[in-house]
DNA sequence: TTGGTTGCAAACTGTTTGCAGCCAT
DNA sequence: ATGGCTGCAAACAGTTTGCAACCAA
């Protein structure tokens, strides 16, 4: 936990930003909350409930910041809502989503599947791909096993 | 052209709906841009040129209706604005896309390359997979030839 | 004459921006 | 005292909704 905070206060000084108590206290709420995909409105709730004097203008310019520095990904389910998501440190593809139509509930896989798929997207359209995409929809094992 | 538009008119009175005028005019323009990846503002825009009385609040309704119906797809390529796109015919799976980070260009892989990882995805996860969303970011042909 | 459909305007939701004040350097 | 950062409120963009009018069955 402090290590990884360490770790991104050192990304925002590279860049010449600072590592404000209010960035501070979002990357907390992002980090303790590491497996849900809060929405900007999401985490600026949770961070209330211990920093309530906390703007939601701010929160946003702290999402979008690390959002650049590529610290947290940006992703959208289709319900217009931009939520976000770390990705494993070191890991250059993010990982991939699994969305039940049904429950709602989100699961992640973690293990890059598309491997083969990128190289021969790269070969045959002659495309550099720097990241990707992708999420399934469909029935989660809960919602299967309760029928 | 006629002849799919005479299979949306089926699937349209299969659900009670009626092919009204506006709603005929709306498929025609999602038709002939086949190709694109328009929101519903530029649906709107394409519309009002032959159709200047159309109100966009029922282009919204008749995207929505065709998105219930599987007609159309509905995808956000992270700039916060939904897009409709046409599936094949008799694809049970949505197409993937090739975003370019550079120019913005959007392009189509209609082959489906997730037939070996979706039955893995099923399997391990015991997730029973409808449909899929597959985006690549990176540089397309166009801008690294520019280069 | 009933019920689906439409156009308009207003409402709503998520996000961004202008600005004055604040704080660390 | 300079420049980055913040909170607030207002602005904004995309989308949805309420409603009266319309029109085909």
């Amino acid at each position: 936990m402090e290590e990884r905070i360490e770790r991104i206060k050192q990304q925002l000084y590279a860049h010449n930003y600072k590592l404000t108590p209010q960035r501070e206290a979002t990357v907390r709420v992002i980090l303790e909350n590491e497996e849900d995909h809060l929405s900007a409105e999401d985490v600026y709730l949770l961070l209330k409930e211990k920093s309530p004097e906390i703007g939601l203008a701010t929160v946003y310019r702290t999402l979008e910041l690390l959002h650049e520095l590529k610290v947290i990904h940006k992703i959208n389910f289709g319900d217009g809502v931009a939520r976000y998501d770390l990705n494993a440190e070191g890991a250059d593809r993010f990982h991939h989503h699994l969305v039940c139509v049904q429950c709602g509930t989100v699961d992640e896989i973690l293990e890059d599947l598309l491997g083969d798929v990128e190289k021969k997207v790269e070969k045959t359209f002659n495309f550099k791909i720097n990241d990707h995409r992708l999420v399934f929809h469909g029935i989660c094992y809960r919602c299967k096993d309760e029928e």
